[in-house]
DNA sequence: AAGAAGATTAAA
DNA sequence: TTAATCTTCTTG
């Protein structure tokens, strides 16, 4: 897919409006991605692959593009990430929101006692959990595990907003990095 | 070997 | 505002 050899900021716009599928035994999840955050390797203080760093977890980073990299966060939460750029430059894109579309049941199901669907996948751990990712996903390849994406719906440029990003406040002077890109007036982006 | 902090969320 | 509580990095 064409799609793995554009650059990382590119493709974390491109993204938007495509579907992300996953099926297993469970059944079939998917959602409209609504907002993504680019993570740029070494250069980025906010990346985990900042400076090259390596270890087993960040080691999907510097993998192919359309690597999964999944990560556990805050003992409680799991994000779901897209390997971007070259082998060995350790980019990745952050899925921070998604618009539900098919298998609504089932993510409430693994959400529990949710009331209103927006809330179902407004966050990147919450898309996670209503997805079914896991640190098993960590290192497989799209297209190889039951995760794929689809293109969906075309978003013009006009569409698209980019600002900060969040939670990342140690970054220095990546704080105000605009690698944060949404779909403007779309009720399931975060916050 | 032990402690601190983090790409977060839900509940008070 | 805070608790929940896992992985990795830093320091001793």
């Amino acid at each position: 897919m064409d799609l793995w050899n554009l650059p990382t900021l590119e493709l974390a716009k491109r993204l938007l409006g495509m579907e992300l599928i996953h099926t297993n035994q469970q059944g079939t999840t998917s959602g409209i991605i609504v907002e993504t955050e680019a993570y740029l390797g070494p250069e980025d203080r906010a990346a985990h692959s900042f400076g090259n760093r390596r270890t087993p977890r960040t080691e999907v980073m510097f993998h192919e593009a359309g690597t999964i990299y999944t990560y556990f966060i805050y003992g409680m939460h799991v994000c779901f990430n897209i390997v971007s750029g070259p082998i060995d430059k350790p980019e990745a894109i952050l899925i921070r929101a998604i618009q539900p579309v098919n298998g609504i049941e089932i993510m409430k199901d693994r959400r529990g006692n949710i009331k209103k669907e927006v809330q179902l996948t407004n966050g990147p751990g919450k898309l996670s959990k209503s997805m079914g990712f896991s640190l098993e996903h960590s290192g497989l390849k799209m297209n190889e595990c039951g995760i794929c994406l689809k293109e969906k719906v075309a978003v013009p440029p006009q569409e698209i907003e980019a600002g900060p990003r969040i939670g990342i406040q140690y970054a220095e002077e990546a704080i105000h990095f605009p690698y944060r890109f949404w779909i403007k007036n779309n009720p399931y982006v975060s916050r």
